[in-house]
DNA sequence: AGCACGCCGACT
DNA sequence: GTCGGCGTGCTC
């Protein structure tokens, strides 16, 4: 009895009942399979299909009846093997199914959309089918649809007829009589982009011949014929540019077989800024000393991690571009992360002009087709240069050896749903099996990075100088209150107001930041106080001026809006985002100079971001006003006041990073001051102007925030002395969801009395009410261990089965942001 | 989580 | 017979 079994993780298996699943290949495909392949099988007592992953091959199952695959999704693995063992290892440190890590991994033009194809049984004629349909108006409705459609239709229409009512038991009786058969199939979301690519069948002088015969007759044929007999093929698209030939010309040419018609697959390539190309930057020597301490490290062929601490404008890119060519030359691919925000086309065009058509980019903002013939090309080995943001750090590079995470302490490395990864987690992995380098760099790093580096599990570059010996910027620290004592009750403190006044009339440029996350417009009434709350979840809503509509962000409801209170028929106050308000103050101070502002409101799509800024340095406008954007990427010459609004760290309270997020954001906005050849001033607002943190940014003085905020940690036994795990419970009533995680508490502390542990909470969430769930959670302090973990999954997969906590859900997160 | 299964009462 | 509703239990 020789049959071949698959074990496959499958998509349809929660996280609780997720493990390697046995299914037989059926004799068709025994030749095709292969491990790392995505194929649909019947899942569950349905068996409804599902999309699953070959993980492995075997002769042998522990079980009896098993079930067939039902087709093959794919031609080639669409996972290696480095890639498969990391899936099945993110499973175990992320708290996600296998499948969830796949899916994380594929671009989104490689998933599949599942349906189902039902259609009348070979052999069953119109009158048995309808004979077996009997009296059941269900199910003859079906068979008249089917017979409709010639006999097959997706599952869809036939439910799209149906209306309200369900059709699914008709069906099924029918499938159970053997009238009706249903055909898993998987679509696939972008198809691969071929064009018609012409060649000549002939000999140059040939085609010039028959060039010259045709002129007359048929000049447009002629003219393809000279231009393929110059460039020897040609895709149909230049071709019609260049000669204004229609397919039909071609169409004629190839049928007299002078030429030959090719698909070939193109690429859709994001557009960004060629950069000219350039000879490799010169380095200073510190940054050289860095440069040879990595490259070392990496020539050593051994999995290496190193933290390259540079104050902002130090040219840690400098170090990276030089890195990148020594790996790309000697044979090996390199991936480079950046966050999310700081993408800029500009910089690019930095690396464009180094490694050109090397590089791939996986970014969010590129259409689906752009992503997946990205990914296709690092695939192939086109590309070996992958800068991205967070999941490019899946790309399927080929012999990896060199991994880049810019800005490391970024919250954006960390996925904020299910797979909950972290790159830098996910880089290590992959390092470690690729025996590559990893880069983590940063101007503020992170606590743990840097405690790791003291304790030698990273090594430690530095760079402790600003390019060129730029001066660092003169900052000055208001004190908020006193404004407000001295009956200046607005935005703009008096220093700052006449720093402003000076730079225009330098000429100069400033920038305004305004450390907020939220710049949205909020409606309220200002004679009964009554403010509009989202109904299924507890915030605010916002109001869109596009729509002209009230919009809840984490649940997407929207309604009307009209001019007056519905509570008390008062006339509705709209006020502005946190920057509109700024810019509002700053018009009636500064009359007649032009503000440009940058928050969510006037970037948003792709290239606004840039057009924003380019504007800015273009025209030279004099003062730009904006959120956390304004941070990354800018580094413009022009530019020596910076003015920071408000540097109070409540912001981010209850988060022990807060202190963290402050001194890592100041910074960053103080060094953007000066970048040219002046030097720079930057004014910090604030309420508490003694915080040790704010003096520290003002400072730019790392190396002291980094002693004190480490002997924080410790006393609050925060990372790097601990690890946190957080338990989620979200559940429509509420009582309920309280009672799992008090119940979750108690076996907790049963459990991991031996392990050190603290239990925190149950604790609400920020937003505690989305959707109409209410959502809780514990946090745990510990310090990470597989053990820990095993406990902790077999919680969540306990409280997840439950009968008495039906209706709550519960997931597991490793070092949550916020 | 889905989703079938089994059991019930109600309807034509 | 057929259909809808609800509690229970399994997923190769």
């Amino acid at each position: 009895m020789e049959r071949l079994i698959a074990k496959i993780a499958v998509s349809g298996a929660t996280y609780w009942i997720d493990k390697p699943y046995d299914y037989i290949v059926p004799e068709s495909m025994t030749e095709d399979i292969s491990v790392g392949m995505r194929v649909i099988v019947p899942f569950s007592r349905g068996n409804r299909p599902c999309e699953g992953l070959v993980l492995a091959l075997s002769k042998n199952s522990g079980f009896e009846k098993l079930k067939c695959i039902s087709s093959l999704l794919d031609k080639t693995p669409a996972l290696s093997d480095e890639l498969i063992r990391l899936a099945l290892w993110m499973r175990e440190r992320f708290f996600c199914t296998v499948y969830e890590a796949v899916k994380a991994m594929l671009p989104a033009g490689l998933w599949y959309d599942l349906s189902s194809v039902c259609r009348i049984a070979e052999g069953v004629s119109k009158d048995e089918a309808y004979k077996a349909a009997g009296r059941s108006k269900k199910q003859l409705a079906v068979l008249d649809v089917l017979y409709a459609n010639g006999q097959s239709c997706d599952l869809r229409s036939v439910e799209l007829s149906f209306g309200e009512d369900d059709p699914a038991p008709a069906l099924r009786s029918l499938a159970e009589k053997g009238v009706i058969i249903y055909d898993p199939v998987g679509t696939r979301r972008v198809k691969d982009k071929t064009q018609n690519y012409l060649l000549l069948n002939v000999s140059s002088e040939e085609a010039m011949a028959a060039s010259a015969a045709k002129r007359r007759s048929a000049p447009s044929q002629a003219a393809v014929l000279a231009l393929l007999a110059d460039f020897g093929g040609a895709s149909f698209q230049d071709v019609r540019y260049l000669t204004g030939a229609a397919m039909q010309s071609v169409k004629r040419l190839a049928e007299d077989e002078l030429i030959f018609i090719e698909q070939r697959e193109v690429f859709r390539r994001p557009e960004y800024r060629e950069g000219e190309s350039l000879p490799l930057p010169d380095l200073s020597p510190d940054q050289q000393k860095a440069f040879e301490g990595i490259l070392q490290l990496y020539n050593k062929n051994e999995p290496s991690a190193s933290l390259l601490y540079g104050v902002t404008g130090s040219g840690k890119t400098l170090v990276y571009i030089r890195l990148i060519s020594e790996v790309l030359k000697s044979g090996r691919g390199c991936i480079l992360l950046v966050p999310e925000i700081s993408l800029t086309p500009q910089m690019l065009g930095t690396f464009s002009s180094y490694f050109g058509d090397e590089i791939a980019l996986l970014h969010s903002s590129l259409s689906v087709g752009e992503r997946y013939d990205e990914y296709k090309r690092i695939k192939n080995g086109i590309a070996r240069l992958v800068i991205g943001t967070r999941s490019a750090v899946f790309a399927p590079v080929e012999n990896l050896g060199l991994i880049i995470i810019d800005e490391e302490q970024e919250d954006s490395y960390k996925s904020e749903n299910s797979p909950r990864y972290h790159a830098c987690d996910v880089a290590k992995f992959r390092c470690a099996k690729n025996n590559a380098a990893l880069v983590l760099g940063s101007a503020t790093p992170d606590i743990v990075s840097r405690y790791k580096a003291q304790m030698g599990t990273y090594n430690f570059f530095e760079l402790p100088q600003r390019f060129n010996k730029m001066a660092m910027p003169e900052v000055k620290i208001i004190d908020m209150k006193r404004e407000l004592r001295n009956e200046n009750g607005g935005s703009l403190s008096v220093f700052l107001q006449e720093e402003l006044r000076k730079n225009i009339s330098l000429g100069q440029q400033s920038i305004l930041f305004l450390n907020r996350r939220g710049t949205n417009k909020l409606v309220n009434c200002p004679e009964c106080g009554f403010t509009f709350k989202c109904p299924k979840c507890s915030v605010s809503l916002t109001y869109h001026g596009a729509n002209r509509r009230l919009m809840c962000h984490y649940c997407g409801h929207s309604q009307p809006v009209g001019e007056l209170c519905p509570d008390c028929g008062g006339t509705l106050r709209f006020t502005g985002a946190g920057t509109q308000m700024i810019e509002d103050e700053l018009k009636s101070l500064f009359p007649d100079t032009a503000i440009i502002r940058m928050d969510t409101d006037t970037v948003s799509g792709a290239g606004s971001h840039e057009a924003v800024l380019s504007r800015f340095r273009d025209e030279k406008i004099p003062i730009m006003i904006g959120t956390q954007m304004v941070t990354k990427g800018l580094d413009y010459p022009d530019v020596t006041l910076v003015g920071v609004i408000s540097a109070d760290q409540s912001l981010y309270s209850g988060d022990y990073r807060a202190s963290e997020k402050t001194f890592s954001i100041l910074t960053q906005v103080v060094g953007r001051a000066g970048r040219g050849q002046l030097t720079g001033r930057a004014v910090i607002q604030t309420f508490t102007p003694q915080n040790e943190v704010i003096l520290q940014a003002a400072g730019q003085d790392y190396d002291s925030f980094y002693i004190s905020e480490l002997e924080m940690r410790r006393l609050q036994f925060c990372p790097p002395f601990s690890d946190l795990f957080s338990i989620t419970a979200t559940g429509v009533n509420e009582n309920l969801v309280l009672q799992c995680l008090s119940s979750a508490r108690g076996i907790l502390h049963r459990r991991l009395s031996g392990f050190g542990a603290r239990v925190l909470g149950p604790a609400p969430l920020s937003v505690v009410k989305v959707n109409n769930r209410f959502r809780y959670r514990l946090t745990v302090y510990c310090k990470d261990s597989r053990q820990l973990r095993e406990e902790i999954s077999g919680l969540i997969c306990y409280l997840n089965t439950k009968k008495e906590f039906k209706g709550v859900s519960v997931f597991g997160d490793i070092n949550p942001v916020s």
